[in-house]
DNA sequence: TCCATACAAGACAAAGATGTCCTTTGGAGT
DNA sequence: ACTCCAAAGGACATCTTTGTCTTGTATGGA
């Protein structure tokens, strides 16, 4: 039902750098601020997201991350399968290793509907969109601050 | 997109379990057998779903555990509720602590009717209904043993 | 009463995910 | 060259999940 937190991490940091000026690089420390993670372990994502084409990253001053060029149309979907596993929509909902139309578990054919649904979403949803849902100030990427429940 | 091994085994179990002859108590090393599951394990799990009361268990020979009666009609729903805890349809895809249709992740207003597809699915099928289709012989709840491909 | 049996329960172990720390490497400005 | 700075990368710590093992407790039958 949920995603890792590592996927969310990522998720939430691809939409981030992508409302922010392109080719501007982004400080994994200001995002890991933006968002309230923790820095170091956000690093690792961004590094991994790296090694995967999605994002290009520059040492030293004027330094950080960018989108790669283009892959602001990377969807939703692209990007859960570099931190999920490329076959994290193929996987039985009951664990058993082999579950296809021909050789299925009792809930598959129930669940096959449902989960074509989450993969249509995945394919559709990109970065880009939804980059420009947050700019529009309507939603958020980050929990609120806790001041803004002790502030009085 | 994945259900925890520990939910798993228990739909598992929970359906095997719903395919032997209602009031006899069923062995824990049986379902283990059967489902290929560590036996130990499995016990916690049982035990688990009897304090929730799912199960009837019973010692000594002749012990086991039975459904209890009338939980045949128990829904995926219910059965996952007790162990991803009462809010796992609840939580934000991209983590985040508050997210409601009133102040909502950049996915919320996407994800919610895919959400509400799966949960609509997870109450509608039941223990019984998953058992019958089991006992049909057309679905299996395990995976096939490993000499299926050894066999010569 | 005694025994075999099967679940209950707690301690412990292994593995994976998450999180932290520190050193190294490379790039930009002086 | 030198100095900052920020990512790269490795070691390590912590927590959760998953899995194992051992002992206790209840039950039914000889």
């Amino acid at each position: 039902m949920v995603l890792s937190r590592t996927s969310q991490y990522a998720m939430q940091a691809l939409i981030y750098i992508a409302t922010q000026t392109p080719g501007e690089p982004v400080l994994n420390r200001d995002i890991a601020e933006q968002l309230n993670v923790p820095a170091a372990y956000l690093a690792k994502i961004l590094q991994n997201l790296c090694k995967h084409g999605l994002l290009d990253s520059f040492r030293g001053r004027l330094g950080g991350f960018c989108l790669r060029d283009g892959m602001q149309k990377s969807t939703v979907m692209q990007v859960l399968q570099l931190t999920e596993g490329p076959d994290f929509t193929k996987t039985c909902i009951l664990g058993l290793k082999e579950c296809s139309d021909e050789t299925a578990c009792p809930m598959h054919f129930k669940w096959k509907p449902v989960k074509d649904k989450i993969i249509a979403m995945m394919n559709h949803m990109t970065l880009e969109e939804l980059a420009k849902a947050v700019q529009t100030g309507k939603y958020r990427l980050a929990d609120l601050p806790a001041s803004v429940f002790t502030h009085r």
